[in-house]
DNA sequence: TGATTGGTTAGCCATATGCCTAAGTTCCAC
DNA sequence: GTGGAACTTAGGCATATGGCTAACCAATCA
């Protein structure tokens, strides 16, 4: 429980700053390198990189080095602890318990990473 | 979308603390004062009372004074922008295109705040 | 009316964060 | 072999964050 109450403390930090949202969202498109990814921003690469490497380090993509590009992609699932708390909250404001013992359910049935 | 975008980093960086989520989790069960939220909690006073006032800045939670005690409540709807986003980002990463155009003319049909 | 309760404010400290520049390393095209 | 591209590392700076204690204030109770 507390080694999932630090992965969602990641996951929410990784997610509460514009840029490292936009790396996200573009990376929904499909996997792109360093240069792809940033050429948006008007931003020092060493400051860019940081960010990938918080996102990295969080889990939500992996990077692969081949020559000197590097690769980011998604991971895939990766948002799902922080959705599945996030529903979880909703179900329980909205009053459906029988819908959250449900959903609930359906979670300790799944695959663990 | 500035505006949206700095909605976003407040709502993240409000669910990037586990007290903070855990006194969302608790006021998904119903109202309560300060005194009953602090009470499990190891912590101060006044740093508690700062992260209610974080989650009342970020439009998290309303508070409400009646003589000496002060009650929080959850609102409703308050977290929809974050999961929004994730939504979207899921559709994207799913490639289901179709989903992710139907899913936002529901959002443009809906009320704003 | 004094004591107690439920907050509130102020100031401080250690750590984290997000950005910068400068310099460096690895790889590749010419 | 060399210059350039694509990162990578190091150090620094300003700001934010999350906690603390001390003192205070407003409301209520005995």
């Amino acid at each position: 429980m507390a080694n999932q109450s630090l992965e969602l403390d990641a996951l929410f930090r990784s997610l509460a700053d514009p840029t490292r949202r936009a790396i996200l969202a573009r990376l929904a498109h499909g996997p792109a390198s360093v240069t792809e990814l940033a050429e948006p921003f008007d931003m020092a690469l060493p400051s860019f990189m940081g960010h990938l490497k918080k996102l990295e380090d969080g889990g939500l993509i992996d990077t692969t080095k081949e020559g000197r590009v590097r690769t980011c992609t998604l991971r895939t699932g990766a948002l799902a602890p922080a959705r599945d708390w996030m529903t979880a909250q909703r179900l329980l404001w909205e009053g459906r318990l029988d819908r959250l013992e449900e959903y609930l359910a359906t979670l300790t049935e799944g695959p663990k990473p």
